[in-house]
DNA sequence: CTTTGGCACTCAAAGAGAAGGAGTGCTAAG
DNA sequence: CTTAGCACTCCTTCTCTTTGAGTGCCAAAG
């Protein structure tokens, strides 16, 4: 079991991989033999794919098929074979034009990387806009729509917009809703929501809050607005090319597919396993823990602003994808739009 | 060609149609008679419907098989035979229930406009955005992100809010840009953002502008935070109910339906159609005039705020679609929008 | 001990009829 | 005008056969 892969047996590993990655087909012995610079005949190759085989890389669907990759097969191939190869400048060129020609605005940058990513891989692109908790305060304002009602828009350091309604129990004269706008601008500006939170929190109960009405407003109001109710938002783009994969021809297969994607809960979960990883990471089927899911492998980076990680973002496909060219394209996104978050609004 | 039909004729017709639409299979003459409240023998029937697709509002695949019926039929259908029923108080209720429990902002509510006619409807739900130049202006606000760089938010009347970067010639100091904001915020509530842009055209052209600096300068970073670029969004929801639809069974038909949906032009131009007509708009098959779509068809309404139309919205499935409980869905849905959008935020 | 050619075997995919059946159009009688 | 009867069409389904790619194993060669 435990029987180490040849040498030989990893370059025919990797000569099936990637031929099936390229057709799709079942990769017979003779295939081989023809087409890669493999030295042997088809009956020595005929017993390496049986020894690969046995130790699970391989799958045959029915004895006059040829083989297919296993995930243990990919995991192995991406994990030990796969030496990634740097991106020529050609390609970082015109990934990177698509975002000069741009509008600056951060939610514009990540859907135009999400169907960049698409378009550049031929796979669906996902980007998973940043977390409220992980940015940074800039800026508060609140705009009063009815008496009771105000809209709180909120901008972080790194140029995302949020905006929140707040139903508030008692009517706020403009004036003091300036006075709020400017102390809360002027004591959190440059802090984590995180801290932000904390802070207010701590603040509430010291006595001073507790006699100064206008404060106590303010913090009231702006905790509300600070409310992180979104789990998580996914920005997909290019669904179609899952319909272009040859795997998914099963029209119910493929529709649960979609439908996970609409639900967007499953991508938001796997997209948040690589906040914390440095560099790409890659899910492959069952790896991803929903059984809908089972089929398609994601490729994926964390991209960072200012200060540290915002969010993840990457490629999502069946388990046969061509890994060698999507990682350098995943991660030169990533760090890519890293870059682009640092500089543009400081 | 100009032959009427007789009243015997649309009561076939109906039931062909209407069967047609349970069960996505060609109709014979011989199912009818079981079926329906016809009482006819088969033969008769199929007089009738000989005669029917003389006048070419049904075809026969082949020799062999039932009618189904054409566009014309439908657009028949649709026009002269359908009797539009109420919907029931339950059905009204459900659809409300999605928007109380939900909170109060504008695009969550849209998002969730579109995602309620998905699932009621069973089909795929869109919902336009409404155009900036439609809407009416309440406030704006500029913050500074660096010295060249402003960003422009800005809440419509129905408490839409819209952000945008400007980039400016001079850096503005926070007090400038404060007393633009004030000045802005005064002169402009409660104008369209169309009177609004040509009142600040008009504004510049006169004299007292061209010597006041701040003035100059309030309008340019107004006019370029006012640009409406958005060439109109849509909200597609329920993409998915695509593939379960039997006619959408091949692959690449269905690719080219779900591309044209991520383009989303197409759907912009369908919905704006929309915009001028009241009660509910039903658009069949090739007269949405794109050929991708030539066998889907769509439901619309618009929705309209505190002052006139603002977007619409609406279903699209197939062509055999059930009209007589669609149409009421959408036409609730949208009367709810427009209440809900006026009571809201005032 | 490894490699290779040979060979029998397996099994999906593709094709060819053949049978079945749903539905039609036409005609002639009610 | 309606309807029963009937011949005809042609899709669908099934079975059967053929084809061929690919395998596993063995025995001979290196």
């Amino acid at each position: 079991m435990a029987a180490k892969l040849t040498d030989r047996g990893q370059k025919i590993l990797e000569a099936i991989i990637e031929e099936y990655i390229a057709t799709a087909q079942p990769v017979g012995s003779k295939a081989l033999t023809q087409n890669q610079g493999i030295k042997l005949s088809p009956a020595s190759v005929r017993n390496v794919m049986a020894e690969l085989e046995e130790l699970g890389y391989l799958v045959s669907p029915h004895t006059s098929a040829g083989r297919i990759p296993t995930e243990k097969g990919y995991r192995f191939y991406v994990d030990t074979i796969l030496r990634v190869s740097e991106m020529d400048r050609g390609q970082k060129d015109q990934i990177e034009l698509q975002y000069r020609q741009q509008g600056l605005q951060m939610t514009d940058m990540l859907r135009e990387a999400s169907r960049t990513l698409s378009s550049i891989s031929h796979y669906t692109g996902l980007v998973m806009i940043p977390r409220l908790k992980a940015t940074i305060f800039r800026h508060i304002e609140f705009v009063k729509l009815s008496p009771r009602l105000i809209l709180a828009v909120f901008v972080t350091q790194s140029g995302l917009v949020q905006n929140k309604l707040v139903e508030v129990d008692e009517d706020l004269s403009p004036r003091e809703l300036e006075k709020i706008t400017n102390y809360l601008n002027q004591t959190m500006t440059g802090l984590s929501i995180q801290d932000v939170r904390t802070r207010i929190i701590t603040e509430m109960a010291q006595e001073k809050a507790l006699y100064d009405q206008l404060m106590r407003r303010a913090f009231t109001l702006s905790s509300a607005a600070l409310v992180d109710e979104s789990n998580g938002d996914v920005i997909i783009e290019g669904t179609s090319r899952f319909l272009e994969q040859p795997e998914f021809s099963d029209l119910d297969c493929m529709k649960r597919i979609v439908q996970t994607f609409e639900q967007k809960s499953a991508l938001v979960e796997l997209l948040d396993r690589g906040l914390e990883t440095k560099g790409v990471q890659v899910i492959i089927g069952s790896e991803t823990e929903h059984t809908e899911l089972s089929d398609c492998s994601l490729i994926t980076a964390a991209y960072s602003g200012k200060r540290g990680t915002l969010g993840t973002l990457g490629v999502i496909g069946p388990n046969r994808m061509p890994y060698a060219t999507i990682i350098p394209i995943v991660d030169y996104t990533a760090s890519l739009i890293s870059r682009l978050l640092d500089t543009d609004n400081d």
